[in-house]
DNA sequence: ATTATACATGAATACTGGTTCATGTTTCAT
DNA sequence: ATGAAACATGAACCAGTATTCATGTATAAT
């Protein structure tokens, strides 16, 4: 993680306590794990500490050691979430060069990530209540990145010109229902289905 | 409940006591309202009975003389949402006969609608913790229409084959996340230029 | 006018749950 | 071995707040 000189602080992020031993590390990474769970299925506000604590089998002011504040696991989950997706998306695509195929495979990434983390993706629609910031962040940096790809598959003609900022939300908001139709909704449907008429849609549009 | 003979009750809607005088509506209306504006800013649980009552500008205990519980008045705030969005989409699209200019019209409708109300938009994100049902009430039946429509357009050659289920979700998708980047992201974009580049993407896709 | 009903008040109640703290226990360098 | 630092405990503290209630005041019918 980018070291320099003699400092083992963490870089950017000094959330809270950071751990300066394998228990401390393992007691850490219990409760961010049980956090996950309890948030994702009762929601923010009806997580309480007790809940958490004794989900990871640790005692109420042990969380106090690693965070500061329950909001602070918060936000360091979808901090985390963002990570997780992008980093996700990043592999299923990798070394594909035509955008349109690469655009199939993010999107069944995506659903395949959310189908498996149905608790993160929950967290992230809480954070615009919970830590706007955080969620902004989330957004914003994806939005980014999406944009960015968007304009170099316009440069190298593997797509249609047009507005890639609005392409780039627009294309999020599809694959975030579609997400959203599985976990929250629990439709059944197979994901190769949802990917292919999502794709056809993104593809070629609706016009006859 | 369920009366039979010369009863008077509200038809399906039965929250909360209903007022029967015109004083009594005004003051409902008035906490409703205020609970919109609260809500929508502080969220649900930041939102207190104490905040709206003053913003309402009545007493504490009023409250309860028109809702059972704080989560009643946000239930009644999600319904009326999605009346008021279906309402103004379906006024929007009134008479066009050509489903394509209708999703430009409907498209235009829904983010000029949640430029007007953004407090809306942000309550029915939350429902998704708060009132589960109320949230999935509000998509479900949202889809519903759009699917209807899609399958009827079909039938009449006016876009080509698809599925129009999932073609529901992710248009829907695209019009919350265009809706978001303006009331949550605050984009500066004129509406007319977001709805062309969705527009276009909804009509031909990406390819080039 | 009078009275029953609807409406309004705001202080009191009751309870939840985030955070702190004084007190142990474990780990690690020396 | 041994002391210091890291880690762990869980009971206690405390603030906020949803809800209730006893007590009024306005309204409408008789």
């Amino acid at each position: 993680m980018t070291k320099s000189a003699g400092e083992v602080k963490a870089p950017q992020k000094a959330p809270g306590n950071q751990p300066k031993t394998a228990r401390g590390e393992a007691t850490r990474k219990a409760i961010l794990s049980a956090a996950e769970r309890v948030i994702g299925a009762k929601g923010y506000n009806d997580a309480s500490i007790g809940h958490i604590t004794s989900e990871a089998g640790v005692a109420q002011g042990t969380f106090y050691i690693y965070f500061t504040t329950k909001e602070q696991v918060f936000s360091e989950l979808v901090l985390e979430m963002g990570r997780l997706v992008r980093h996700t998306i990043a592999e299923a695509t990798q070394g594909i060069e035509d955008r349109l195929e690469a655009e199939k495979a993010g999107l069944t990434a995506f659903l395949e990530f959310v189908c498996a983390h149905p608790d993160l993706y929950r967290i992230v629609q809480e954070a615009l209540f919970v830590d706007p910031q955080a969620y902004q962040e989330y957004y914003q940096t994806f939005a980014a990145g999406y944009r960015a790809g968007l304009e170099a598959a316009q440069e190298a003609g593997q797509i249609s010109k047009g507005d890639a900022e609005t392409r780039a939300w627009a294309l999020m908001g599809i694959g975030r229902t579609l997400g959203e139709q599985l976990v929250v909704f629990k439709s059944d449907k197979p994901i190769s289905e949802i990917v292919a008429s999502g794709y056809d849609l993104i593809a070629n549009g609706i016009k006859p």
